[in-house]
DNA sequence: TATTGACAGATTGTCAGACAATCTTTCCAA
DNA sequence: TTGGAAAGATTGTCTGACAATCTGTCAATA
């Protein structure tokens, strides 16, 4: 039964539209055409037309400005969190699949992290700076960025960018998780990354991805 | 400078609505008003608000039905997924990357592959199956649709959604290196997806990464 | 000459009203 | 009782228009 509705004019629009990013290879901040021209070429009027863009600008996939036009946008997963976060009963992801994927995940880079880390000194750097400025957080809210810019810069640490996108969508979804972090698990926390990073400084991702599954599967605990 | 911008309707509207959720305590498949009501109740003009209902739609906040009403969605990942294949770090991959993130994924999940096998036998078969299908492929890219799904299953046999909905994305990027496949290259590939059922099936998930890991990589020879 | 200011053109933002397509409900007839 | 046709409700789409905003041009002025 169903399976026969017809496709829906502005969804149409919108995946022609991300095509022709794709086609022409525009890069974030090269224009578009104009919706006048993309409702003509299209043959769809230019409200309908418009819902599709409005669309994917909330997505941040393109921009508009007044007067100036349409613009490849830079996606940011901040707008999408934004947008997603604002209900938690809403996100429909099973608590416990979030978190063995992001095990997954992270554990899964850690080789590569090693194996960058003896190449470019630059990067234990930068990871232990980050550390270090957990004591300076004052409220849950700013420990929070922290960690999530902790843990995304791992995976950048890694090079693999398909990683680090997937890594940020996760954390879209596992925002409501961190929210519910008590003062005590805090320090833990902090702990459990300077560890991850001495491992990985000894060469040995092993006990570093050890290290990293039980800090993420903490929050295990607090399911129930 | 700048900040004195008038802030725009729809975005406005789309606050509303988004609140409207909350006050109301709505759970995904409850009914929202109108848009002639919300409209009306906004001051604003149909059109503007459907600009924001259908952004809203697009991330899966909202579901709107033809003659029926719109009503709270429930959002899945795979959707948002799907739209945001764009980000910047999935744009313009290099194929190492694709292929290391590839591996770092699906032999992660065989841990829980192995131990889902051993819950319930039905997943072993479904995957042999598969496996056995590859035989009467005719062409390439009968060889190509089948490859995929035998993939696919490996990740969904793991029970984690987020993984399948990211395996997936990776795949659309990966389809190039693929159609460069020789006719040796296939049985190759065959004999090595029934080696990882069979190491999964003594429970032996080590030994399947490491054969699945020379399954993929087999793609970076091709690659110079 | 260099700078300012006004103007025109281009482009998105918003609106009004209308009709088509689709789903739900009601209710009549066999 | 049951089948289906008609009516009402709601979203889907279109046409056309005007307002708001930005960019570039070009002349007037210091």
């Amino acid at each position: 039964m169903q399976a026969l509705r017809r496709p829906k004019v502005r969804d149409q629009a919108a995946e022609h539209i991300k095509q022709y990013i794709i086609r022409h290879k525009l890069a974030p901040g090269d224009r578009l055409p104009t919706e006048t021209h993309l409702a003509e070429k299209l043959g769809i009027s230019r409200p309908s037309l418009r819902e599709a863009t409005k669309a994917l600008e909330f997505l941040g996939i393109v921009e508009s400005k007044t007067g100036v036009g349409l613009t490849v946008g830079r996606i940011d997963m901040g707008r999408v969190t934004g947008h997603l976060g604002f209900h938690s009963g809403l996100l429909d992801v099973d608590p416990l699949q979030l978190i063995d994927s992001r095990v997954i995940v992270e554990t899964g880079v850690l080789a590569h992290v090693a194996r960058r880390m003896r190449e470019e000194p630059g990067i234990e750097e930068g990871l232990r700076a980050l550390a270090g400025r957990f004591g300076s957080a004052r409220d849950l809210h700013e420990f929070i960025a922290l960690d999530i810019q902790f843990h995304r810069s791992l995976l950048e640490a890694s090079g693999l960018q398909p990683i680090v996108a997937f890594g940020d969508l996760l954390h879209v979804f596992f925002q409501r998780f961190r929210e519910s972090l008590e003062r005590a698990d805090w320090t833990r926390g902090v702990d459990s990354h300077l560890r991850i990073l001495d491992h990985l400084a000894k060469n040995d991702p092993g006990s570093a991805s050890d290290e990293l599954r039980k800090h993420i599967e903490s929050h295990k605990a607090r399911l129930s």
